[in-house]
DNA sequence: TCCGGAGCTTGCGGCGGCGCAACGTCCGGT
DNA sequence: ACCGGACGTTGCGCCGCCGCAAGCTCCGGA
C-alpha cells in the first residue's frame, strides 16, 4: 500500500497546527476507505470502534424513531472528523452516518483519541470545538422545530446546506451532493409532499431550480426573507 | 469564609474517584453561591468564565429566540456539571442557565477546567459523559419534535422530568420543582392551552393530578402509552 | 429500445393544534 | 382583608400541514 500523501491532512482544521513528522505518523496509522452513496460508515447504537476524517463527499447523520421514521440530525462537510463518540464519553455511536454522495474517509481505532488529544498540540482543541459547534447546530435546530413553520424550516435547511457544501453554478449556487425531496422532508420534520410543493411555488418564483436530486438557489436573498418570517 | 464540607462532592460523579486531599484541593478553589427561583446563573453569548456544580435545585436551560419566544432546552437535576463550554472549545456560554427552583451552586474559573481535567483521575471522563448525555438528551428532543404529536411529546416531557427530579408524595409522583403550563409548552414546542386542555383531560382520567405549579403523575403506564403513541 | 422503479407533482379532504377571547382561581403584598 | 397580578381553563373558528390518491418524468439496466 502506497503511503498517504501529507497534502491531505495539511489544511484540515484539527492537524492544522502539526508539523510534518507529526502528521506522517498519523497518516501512518490511518486506514484510508471508499463508501458509495448510500452506503452507512457506521450505525446507531453500535461499538465505537473507529473515529474519521471525512476526506470528500458529504455525510449524512441520521437517526430513526421507534416507528422507523428517518430523521436527520445535520449534514457534515468534507474537512471534519465524526464518530468521535470518545469526545463524548459514549462506547456506542449515537447516530447513524450515511454517505450522501461518494466519500473517502481515513480512520483510526478509537484507542487512539485520547493518544492524539495528549501527544499533538491543538488536536483536543479542536476536536471539542467540532462537538461544540454540532452541539450549536442541534440546539439550532431544537429552536426551529419548535417555534418556525415547515415553510420557515426548508428555507433555512436550503440556506444552510448551501453554505455548508455549496457550488457556484450558473444562476445560483447548488447544494454540493444529491439530495431528494424525501431527504429534505426527513431534515425539517415535514413530509415529500410539503416539500415538493414549497420547491414548486419557489421555482415559480425564481427562488430556486432544482431538477430530480438537484437543487439550486437562485436567490438567497429572498429564501433568507422567507427563513426569517 | 467557612471550609467547605467534604462530603458536598463525595458522591457527585465528576469527583467521585477522587480522594480526600484532592477533594479538599477542588473544594477550596470554590466558590458557593445560592440562586431565587427564576434567577439566571449566566446568560446565552455572555463570556463563559466560570464552570459550574449544581449542588441543589433543578436548572432549566434555556435560549431565545430571533422573535423572543423562550425554548427549554434541557433540564439538569442536582449533582451534574453545567455551562462547561470549555469541555465544547467555546468561549461563551450557549445557553442562558435560569434556576427551576432556588439552586446552590459551587463554580470554578474556566481555566481551571483544564487543569482539573490533566490533574484529577476520571474528571475529563465525567465531564465529556456529561456532555454525551446532553447530545444524546438533544437528539432525542430532535427526533420528538420532528416526529411526534403534541400530545406524545408532553407526555414524553413529563415523564422525563419525572424520572429526573420526580419525589414520591401520596397517590403517586411529584416533579421536583415548580413548573407552569407555559414552562411545559416551552420545553415541547406547544402552546400554554393546548398543554392545559391536555392536562386537564388527563386529570379526568386519573393520569395527572396538578395545582398550580405543580404536576403529579398518578399512572406513569398510561401516560407512558401515550407517549409512545 | 423498452421496461420498471425511483423520484417528483398536484388536487382534495380532514384535522390537530394554534390564536383569540373571556372568565375563573389562587397567592402574595401592604 | 383586600386587591392586583400571575396562573389556569375552556369554547370557538381557522388554517397549515398531512395523508391519500393518481399520474407524470426521468434514468438505468437488460
Amino acid at each position: 500500500m502506497p503511503r498517504l500523501d501529507e497534502t491531505l491532512l495539511r489544511d484540515v482544521p484539527p492537524f492544522r497546527r502539526l508539523e510534518g513528522p507529526e502528521i506522517r505518523e498519523i497518516l501512518d496509522q490511518a486506514l484510508p476507505k471508499r463508501f458509495d452513496a448510500g452506503a452507512a460508515v457506521f450505525r446507531e447504537g453500535h461499538p465505537a470502534t473507529r473515529f474519521y476524517l471525512l476526506l470528500d463527499g458529504t455525510i449524512r447523520v441520521m437517526r430513526t424513531s421507534p416507528e422507523g421514521e428517518q430523521v436527520t440530525s445535520l449534514h457534515i462537510p468534507a474537512g471534519q472528523l465524526f464518530g468521535i463518540a470518545a469526545a463524548l464519553g459514549r462506547e456506542t455511536y449515537p447516530a447513524t452516518a450515511v454517505c450522501a454522495a461518494e466519500c473517502l474517509t481515513l480512520s483510526w481505532p478509537m484507542s487512539l483519541w485520547h493518544v492524539f488529544v495528549a501527544r499533538y498540540d491543538g488536536f483536543a482543541e479542536e476536536g471539542y470545538k467540532t462537538v461544540g459547534v454540532r452541539v450549536a447546530e442541534m440546539n439550532q435546530r431544537i429552536m426551529d422545530l419548535a417555534t418556525q413553520r415547515v415553510e420557515q424550516r426548508i428555507a433555512s435547511a436550503l440556506l444552510r446546506l448551501v453554505n455548508q457544501t455549496g457550488r457556484k453554478v450558473e444562476g445560483g449556487v447548488e447544494i454540493g451532493f444529491p439530495i431528494t425531496r424525501q431527504d429534505i422532508s426527513e431534515m425539517t420534520g415535514s413530509t415529500l409532499h410539503t416539500v415538493s410543493r414549497l420547491l414548486s411555488r419557489w421555482e415559480r418564483d425564481g427562488i430556486v431550480a432544482s431538477r430530480r436530486k438537484h437543487v439550486t438557489v437562485t436567490d438567497p436573498h429572498r429564501l433568507l426573507l422567507i427563513a426569517e418570517g
